[in-house]
DNA sequence: AGTTAATAAATGACTGGTTAGTCATTAAAG
DNA sequence: CTTTAATGACTAACCAGTCATTTATTAACT
């Protein structure tokens, strides 16, 4: 019982996905050796094969867990909201950007934006289940806020791309440019915020 | 004087470049072919390498050849401008959105942020040579506007991101999602603009 | 102008290393 | 004793980078 060959068959698949999540964020899909994955999960190659059909089986799995996963918190953050919109996008705000940050789901997002191109159906899935259930976030607080009368209605609700951008690049960022400079996320995101709801143009 | 090896010393790099281009930005820094670039440019390997010391290098070159190409344009559409700050901060957005997303600076940029962690020093590079270029634009429009007195002087001066995130969203999307969900990029621009001057609260 | 010699560009076969995926075998569990 | 998780050695393919050889271009010399 001591060494080797131990026999755990429900709790393989969650450890070689976390492997694989870290080796994947380290080195890209194609530079990612099985290998190094099988010896990070403490099993070897053949092992992942059990469980996953190919190394993009892999990828595809790992893509599809992380999915949602935030969604449903900041969901939860919203449900009971009854104050002044313009905190409530504040709010969708920092949690965009802290969560984008944070989580590991930063190496996924640019995982996803490196090899996405190659795996059509891939985007496919993301695009489906993933952009729109945060559209769908994004309008909820936009609508609350028109219905509220406090924002005006311009063509953003059709373009809640404009919201995200902001949050995504800091994520960008953090991920390419820190050490050279690094951002200050917290006055980054005041900042984004304060430009967003109350524009850049002196008041008359 | 027929079939091959025909001698063109001096076109030879940039018809390198050229394809080595095409076919990173479909396959990704690992997975593209030194043959199929070499194919592509209509040589053969052994070509390639003597013009380029490695793979590395070919990409590197690539990089530091498309970098700065637009900035000086858009420098130059500025120049000699005196009219409103808000028209001047629209015509920046939408050169950076028509430029990001039509020039092959799109698919680059995909690449810088898939492989970039991997190349320290060419992060260096780009972070030094083009991101600071194009932070220097931005602050000249913002300056200008605060000085005329049209805009307001949050702290947006300091995180010119801000203004980029949009239009460099809008290229994300293109790259990824337009295939299930077009993006109306006139429009998106507008709407940037619109909500980027004048906020989304409603004036009181 | 024509022949030849020197030079430089380009080739393509080759190698050494790497790695996704397979499968016969081993060993744990019931 | 049967079942099945896990192993690890193996293979088949792939590809970056090399280099001896081939071919074009230019120079040099009648």
């Amino acid at each position: 019982m001591s060494k080797s060959h131990r026999r755990r068959k429900d709790a393989r698949p969650g450890e070689i996905l976390d492997a694989a999540l870290a080796e994947f964020a380290l080195n890209g899909f194609a530079a990612t050796r099985l290998d190094d994955v099988a010896k990070r999960a403490g099993i070897t190659k053949g092992t992942v094969y059990l469980y996953f059909d190919s190394k993009e089986a892999l990828f595809r799995a790992l893509l599809e867990q992380e999915s949602g996963r935030n969604f449903a918190e900041i969901d939860g953050l919203l449900d009971g909201y009854t104050g002044p919109a313009d905190k409530l996008l504040q709010l969708l705000i920092r949690q965009a950007g802290v969560r984008l940050i944070a989580s590991d789901l930063r190496h996924l997002i640019r995982l996803l934006i490196a090899e996405g191109p190659r795996f059509p159906d891939l985007l496919a899935f993301h695009h489906a289940e993933v952009i729109s259930r945060g559209r769908r976030l994004i309008e909820r607080v936009l609508r609350y806020g028109i219905e509220r009368g406090e924002f005006r209605d311009n063509g953003l609700v059709k373009f809640p791309q404009i919201i995200v951008a902001g949050p995504m690049l800091a994520m960008l960022w953090q991920s390419l440019f820190a050490e050279f400079e690094p951002l200050d996320l917290e006055a980054y995101l005041d900042t984004l915020s304060d430009t967003l709801l109350h524009g850049m143009m002196v008041r008359k």
